[in-house]
DNA sequence: ACGCCCTTGTGAAGGCATTCACAAAATCGA
DNA sequence: TCGATTTTGTGAATGCCTTCACAAGGGCGT
């Protein structure tokens, strides 16, 4: 199977020691991918003109509990003043500039559906170091049409616009037939990361990283638990608010889009 | 915080184990996230006339690896046989009545920007188990035009339609301002379960399920691996598709919609 | 009936991730 | 200058998930 689990960066493991100064060693999987939700309460702190936080409040922003934050954090160095707490502004550059965020990077996205066009609507991706920069769809009556100032190109220009954008990450947005398809032309055309929306399993040498957001999969992960809920709940007649102990669940998870 | 991790069901753990025969035990909350992909692979398999399988070859299908698959497929029961593997009809109905798929769910669907004009038109809800009830937007404009069959209800009659149809599960694609607001109407009127689409934390009781999909997230989590790829790239010159030893990962993550 | 072969189901081991709990900084006031 | 107070950073412990490896079980051919 291609799904490869080992830690992030083999980077130091063996040998020699160069990184740059600001980027630090070894990283788990399961902090990275909560350091985007730091940054996103961050954000929010700075917007209120908050220029200090300890651990146990940005914490209660960003829905995890403090050792964990702090933990986390100190994967990427130490950036927090004891007794004091960490600098919004300067902890914020640390983790765009650990996630990669600092080169505004190029994506593609294949496939101008309703969901399609909410990703490409989407006012989170410029402002978080994203730029799309090229819209592709295999329906020629769209072809040519501008969205949110790009125009939309025909998928037969796929291999074409990836290799003159340099583009390295793509989204994959298409009807689940086309998926693989779409997906075998962005690899071959050097797309090295990849964001599906399709309900299918992707097929991608070991080189590529593939996430996948699965709408179906997040219903029905929760119907499993409303389902015990219900169980549960036909013991006591009414009290739907007090049961707290198999009840609450708060699970986070991943990727997110503002809608409209 | 609210977050707890705690295993899925504690319901046969202390003493009495009145228990429905199919439905079994404590199932990991991993376990669980996969169950969803199974039930796709497995549909796909059933369409293309094949009745019966191995854990090997339905783990290929489903991108994992087949000694999970068989793990995970123990925590039902024991439901292959040895030698042959498993009977997919059977296993279809075996996760499906683990999910609680078999009593169509009524979910309600708040804010109907593109995101979720995207959700509303996902063909996948109706044929995994969820009938989408309810329709619901703030903007006066869109209000009683119909969608899919159903009429768009203004947001002010939430907790009357919720209450109504009796929505246990609802979809939050609302902007980021209005999410949390929403939410509380929501656990108000009795949710239980709420799928989050908003860039946002959302603070719940205890007894109510939020997940959460987050795309800025997961191009964020995309863009730390390739930001890594890059860096040990510029070693070789353009070797881009052999480095296979950090480079490659099939994360599989959740929430699938399919585009158009 | 019997034995061969295939595939499941599962103990046991190993690896990650989370949580706990506290010593090590750093500020502040006296 | 020093002690009180606050909050970070981190060893150690715990628990969950994955992976390994194989015995148990079931079909099938002879």
């Amino acid at each position: 199977m291609t799904a490869q689990r080992d830690r992030l960066n083999a980077v130091s493991d063996t040998a020699d020691q160069r990184v740059v100064p600001g980027t630090e060693r070894t990283i788990p999987e399961a902090t990275v991918a909560r350091l985007a939700i730091y940054l996103r309460a961050l954000t929010g702190l700075a917007e209120r003109g908050i220029g200090t936080v300890s651990s146990e409040s940005l914490a209660t922003a960003a829905g995890v509990n403090s050792a964990k934050l702090r933990k986390d954090l100190s994967h990427l160095g130490s950036y927090g003043v004891r007794g004091v707490g960490y600098d919004v502004a300067l902890l914020t550059d640390q983790i765009r500039s650990t996630l990669g965020l600092n080169e505004n990077r190029a994506v593609a996205l294949i496939g101008l559906g309703h969901l399609g066009q909410a990703l490409a609507g989407y006012a989170g991706f410029a402002s978080r170091g994203f730029r799309i920069s090229a819209l592709i769809d295999a329906d020629r009556a769209m072809v040519g049409d501008r969205l949110r100032g790009l125009i939309i190109q025909h998928v037969d220009a796929l291999e074409q616009v990836v290799r003159s954008e340099n583009i390295a990450i793509a989204v994959i947005a298409v009807p689940v037939n086309a998926a693989q398809d779409v997906c075998d032309r962005l690899v071959a055309a050097g797309v090295r990361s990849i964001l599906n929306f399709a309900p299918t399993v992707l097929n991608v040498p070991s080189h590529v990283d593939v996430r996948k957001v699965d709408l179906a999969a997040e219903l029905q992960i929760l119907s499993f638990h409303d389902n015990r809920k219900g169980a549960r709940q036909d013991f006591g007649p009414g009290s739907v608010a007090t049961v707290g102990e198999v009840g609450s669940r708060l699970t986070t998870t991943d990727s997110m889009v503002a809608a409209t």
